[in-house]
DNA sequence: CCGCATCCTTTAGGATACTG
DNA sequence: CAGTATCCTAAAGGATGCGG
């Protein structure tokens, strides 16, 4: 069974856009709210969860382990006190975010009309 | 706050690409599954059950009902024994569809190198 | 055949407390 | 500051059985 290039969100898998393995996952709750904040460049840990109201640190936390493993954020830790970490999106990560403005594009043209 | 044009999948709320209320699921397992399956155009609940390996009644019903909610499904039944049921694409639901295939096309484009 | 009712498991995500 | 560790709830989704 074949599956789609996205881990949950847009139709898990068998659908036939399907392109070996390569989990992306973007239809979580806060996936896509990262690439937006992230889309102004490097931002350290404290500034995202400033820029996102209403996440914790734990999930936080989660979705950009996820999202480096899966190759759309770069993580850099620097060994100061305190502590400082820094994410910026890879390629990968800005295509992600390509993909997601051309949903909003489409939603801006289709979704107007009740 | 402002809400995206998705019910889930892709943000949640609160991603700029806000209209209004206009709720479309698309995030779930089966939905883009289901818009795949009408796309050869009118089947009956068998033929989509069939279609879709893995999915139980129950859960393909939940869907119909909420993309027949959300006008993304016509659903006509006939008083028949045994009964019978046939859904359809609306136009609506053809939109969706195609916001599907923009995602495809944009996983084709640039999800194939590791 | 279609699909509802019921029950159950799994998972995402939130609350809170604590640490190097 | 940037997280882990625990615990908890809500919701999605699966299993099974019944009914028009």
């Amino acid at each position: 069974m074949r599956k789609s290039g996205f881990r949950n969100g847009i139709g898990g898998d068998q659908v036939e856009c399907a392109h070996g393995e390569l989990p992306y996952r973007i239809g979580d709750k806060w996936t896509a709210h990262v690439l937006r904040a992230l889309q102004g460049g490097r931002r350290r840990f404290t500034e995202l969860r400033a820029g996102l109201p209403g996440v914790t640190a734990k999930v936080l936390t989660e979705t950009l382990r996820a999202m480096e493993r899966e190759g759309a954020v770069s993580r850099e830790a620097f060994a100061e006190n305190p502590p400082r970490v820094e994410y910026e999106l890879t390629a990968r990560g800005r295509k992600l975010l390509g993909l997601l403005d051309l949903c909003c594009d489409w939603a801006r043209e289709n979704l107007v009309e009740t």
